[in-house]
DNA sequence: TATGAATGAGCATTCATTCAT
DNA sequence: GATGAATGAATGCTCATTCAT
């Protein structure tokens, strides 16, 4: 392709900030900061960046073509829906855990503190579910499982990974327990929460 | 009285700061708002509150004693450990979709960010784990459920219901779902996954 | 005599102001800071004095107090106008070098910045020159020294001394110089200064 | 050109603080007042310069340069060293009754209260009295003087015009005296005070 | 006498953004 | 494409002072 240098300093611009991201967070990020890091001035990022917003938004994009990928990638390597389950169960967590900074803006940004990030743009984390939720219908049609309503129950999953993965991120579960045995407890209850013979009305 | 005058502000404070951490999160609150907000000059703040930090260190703790109370108000009301410890998530549910901004200060803050809000004051929240954690482990012994390890199994409940509600409030899930469908669905899920029969390793 | 306890308080105001005085410097001087160690209110402060500036306005007029109290005493002790001359250069530099919390507001401040301070209160400094003016006239007289104009002459020599001392004080001078071997050698010179063969014109 | 008109402001900011300076001194000084009187934003300060720590230091480094510069030159100028002293002091006294503002900062602050000022800066101020301690120490050589330590002798002559300036400067002196006739006099003490024949330790 | 509560103006500093060049 | 210069509003916090009690 043509234009390669634009593309790298924008590229590096966008690389600066998801590490400022995980360091500080999103409300301690600084134009200021992400230009001195890039050893550019911050006038090229708004050259490339219409704003500090869209910036970020370029980055929510990012995350979430990211994980659908990988997501789909997963989805699409397996036929039994009972290992596809437990396989995006863990394709999810370990994008979580491998890109806090994409996590964060991703999932765990509150909408009214951000009005400004356009909620469509979010609405791409249903894609995830909506995987889910076949793994989990195809499996209750094969009789592996038993979910009456396997959207909801998506949403289930996605709480008890979304809780375990952002306690473990803020570092606020107990230090002494096993980081990898806790996911994959976590992992293993996922598949018996929904076994055929729970369900009990 | 004096007193309660002297308080009023004081609680005035307090509260206008927990209504605009809803509003706007800790990183958007400012003390020039909360005196706006309170009618009170900013001085008059730090009458009350060394800091911005002590003033939120003082909601902190107010939410974890007001959460502690009710969870063992809980636990001590229900003898089958069973029905305690559904009684125990539904408490902890309730208290962060009643009090999303001591919620929010409690739960949601990553420590790295606020290396100044003291490890200790955060460690509380073990409390509730061990509740929670109790109630596994006597219901094991009354052969009611199986847990092997009933601390780390905690963490387990604690994740689920931590992403329940950190979701819902942030507004992430489809709005679609019924809100309380979800959260009666979360515990009936809860007690399903430490059945007896499901344990297999 | 009668109000003993007021006056220990408001002694103690006046003495912690000194301390602070020479830790911080005039303009580090807060109400709050001397309150909070001498353990009283502000307002207590504001009772025993009209403000800040009367507060310092006191310890102003006690320094001139105590200066011309040692400084008469000086004068009074010897007969001798050369050996009082040279008594008096010691005592002021002495009476500088033990007291630079006194020091400083009497003779370090400059007028724009605190037109509110009387300008009589440090005309009062004028005694000082008086009495070594005398010293240097009486020597005059008894043909030890030749001194045409005592007191410009005895403004001379306040300024050797004062040079001397502010920059001892403020630490400017050469650390491994000996800072004793320097007044001494400063007060050697002063009657050097004046010896009768020296005026030439 | 680009180049005149940023120094043009960078410039003004340096000139309207060293004459609040004057004003108000050091620790009355804001970067409020400074950008109100330049007639920029707070933030363009800032741009220019660091923080107010660094504005003042560059008055600082500018004032001894300026002072080092007139002082080589004025020894530059004179071999005979007794004319040479002479017209050292000269020159420090009237570098300090033109800029006063430069001679407070240089000159008048007391350490405790500027540690954040580095010292190395401040000892550049030794490289004058190296000037004069040469004067003193060529005097003698040549007999036209008797000093036996020119360093030592150096300190006093130069306590001699700090006090003689500082005390001018702070309009503490009997305004009936002439300010000129009191230079003068001083001046003439200077080269008294190390007369050959006055030695007599 | 003494205090606790309050105020309003001030402080240094940082921020996202703009724009002529 | 990229930059240096500038802005205005915001931030947390401190200050001398007042005053009802």
């Amino acid at each position: 392709m043509a234009a390669s240098s634009e593309n790298h300093i924008r590229r590096s611009i966008l690389d600066v900030t998801r590490h400022l991201l995980v360091q500080n967070g999103i409300t301690n990020l600084s134009m200021r900061m992400i230009s001195r890091r890039v050893g550019c001035s911050v006038g090229t990022i708004y050259f490339h960046f219409k704003s500090k917003d869209a910036l970020v938004h370029t980055l929510i994009e990012e995350g979430f073509e990211l994980l659908i990928a990988i997501m789909e990638q997963t989805a699409s390597r397996t036929t039994n829906p009972l290992q596809r389950l437990k396989a995006l169960c863990e394709t999810y967590i370990q994008f979580a855990m491998k890109n806090p900074e994409y996590y964060e803006i991703m999932f765990m940004l509150k909408p009214e503190r951000m009005e400004r990030y356009p909620a469509e743009k979010y609405r791409r984390a249903r894609h995830t579910l909506i995987l889910i939720a076949e793994a989990l219908e195809e499996s209750t049609r094969r009789k592996l499982l038993l979910v009456k309503d396997p959207y909801q129950a998506a949403h289930l999953l996605w709480a008890f990974m979304h809780g375990l993965v952002s306690l473990l991120q803020a570092r606020r579960m107990d230090a002494r327990l096993d980081q990898q045995a806790l996911i994959d407890a976590a992992i293993e209850k996922i598949t018996v929460m929904f076994r055929a013979d729970n369900e009990n009305g």
